[in-house]
DNA sequence: ATCGCTTCAAAGATATGACGTATTCAAGTG
DNA sequence: CACTTGAATACGTCATATCTTTGAAGCGAT
């Protein structure tokens, strides 16, 4: 009826992409353009853009145009209207939680800004997440948490900042997934950005402190042990005290 | 240099999208089709769909078919690929925070899960938007939560669930906007499609419970008054309430 | 001068034909 | 049996033509 179906055809394409999947082609090529300028305020909200302008500055067809165009408009960063133009739509339309937009204004202008609401609603979505988890969580899933965690300890004892920051990303990650929530779970890459962003922010200049791991050691034993109250305790405390660390810093 | 830029160009806008806005013209229609049928799970992750067979079963040329598959695959819900054709990606790729997608997972066969993941959302979020609220809220917004929560009690007196729906989604939404949080201002329309859901659901055959209208004043009055606390405990306790009685629902 | 209708043209929306290109699958070869 | 190679396939891109919508100019009447 939809097609034929090929039951295992996702079993490789989920190793294809590790990480993060881009559009590809040239309407990709575009976006990476019109993205990033649009999400930094670069282009700024009421400006119209004509079609046949962007085929000309990019060199590119009236095809790949209205595709990338049509992505955008997906996200609504942008709406296209006849006679018009393609106008950028007000920030308030944004679909803010469009992994793309999130990326992109952490990558620009609007990073603090992207950070502080991220931080924000880590600070909501995590402990919560820690708290299911504690129950939830499969026993494979535990072990590797607690695997992380002593990772996690050993990389900041040995101050060595990428290892730790990757076992860091991994952590939470493994928190949102393990609660069994599909909507945390999809939050783990975007806390990856933010921790990423965050090392970068302030150039590494500490090393991790003592106190944040043993939370980190603490609420993997928490979620272990199914102690759901000691868990989402714990986490609130890590993520709070990276919310006010930001905040710090930003001003 | 990007354009003519119209300040005002959003304006009217603004007011043209009375809540949501969908994706227009043909690939429109395309997509009112086939995005519910993958996100219902009607056609099966990992089925494969050949742009020239859409092409005929919707009557529509390749620009069309192109577009709407280029919003889909900006939604993760399907990946194009030469040789193989248009492959509907496992769900664990899909953005889930995507609006459309959560529309056309609550109107379709995955409605008890959308509901579940939802109801633990808000768990998490409102509460913290409520805190945020009673901080940062402005005069206008605490004027116009307390006068919704005076219209909830209302329409709940006079048992008009109707009313008393549309007066309830304004004011998560307006406790949400009021957080300062753009992330958490954006969940508003989806909790929003959550509550309209949930009224459906069970058929309205209960009038809404005095307790909860009480605690709506309360989070309104504690907002105005500037109690982050009471706020959030007011809240977390409506949230949860509603998440328990919807798991009760779903058995 | 203002209002309302008509007309026109700009710009996107759609359709279509042609060609490019990557990828799969299988035939062929050692 | 493993490897190479080639052809078929289905998406990717480009170019062009036509249609549709709609903002704005033009114009007449009140």
């Amino acid at each position: 009826m939809w097609g034929r179906s090929q039951g295992d055809a996702h079993r490789a394409g989920a190793a294809d992409y590790p990480g993060r999947m881009e559009i590809q082609g040239l309407p990709g090529r575009l976006l990476d353009e019109l993205g990033p300028a649009i999400a930094s305020g670069e282009i700024p909200e009421g400006a119209v853009l004509r079609g046949e302008d962007l085929e000309e500055r990019f060199g590119v067809s009236r095809t790949v145009v209205r595709e990338a165009v049509r992505i955008l408009e997906g996200m609504r960063l942008v709406a296209s209207r006849r006679r018009v133009g393609i106008t950028v739509q007000p920030k308030s339309l944004w679909d803010v939680f469009d992994p793309m937009v999130i990326r992109w204004r952490l990558a620009g202008a609007d990073r603090p800004a992207q950070l502080r609401s991220l931080g924000s609603l880590r600070v909501a979505v995590e402990p919560a997440a820690a708290a299911l988890a504690a129950r939830h969580a499969s026993d494979d899933d535990r072990r590797e948490l607690s695997s992380l965690a002593v990772e996690l300890t050993v990389a900041a004892r040995e101050a060595d900042l990428t290892t730790f920051l990757g076992y860091d990303i991994a952590f939470h990650a493994l928190v949102l997934r393990a609660s069994g929530n599909e909507m945390f779970a999809h939050l783990g890459d975007t806390v990856g950005a933010v921790l990423t962003g965050r090392t970068e922010y302030h150039l590494m200049p500490h090393q991790p402190e003592p106190y944040a791991i043993r939370l980190h050691r603490e609420v993997a034993d928490a979620i272990c042990g199914g102690d759901a109250a000691h868990a989402e305790r714990a986490m609130r405390t890590i993520v709070t005290g990276a919310l006010e660390e930001l905040n710090q810093q930003l001003g």
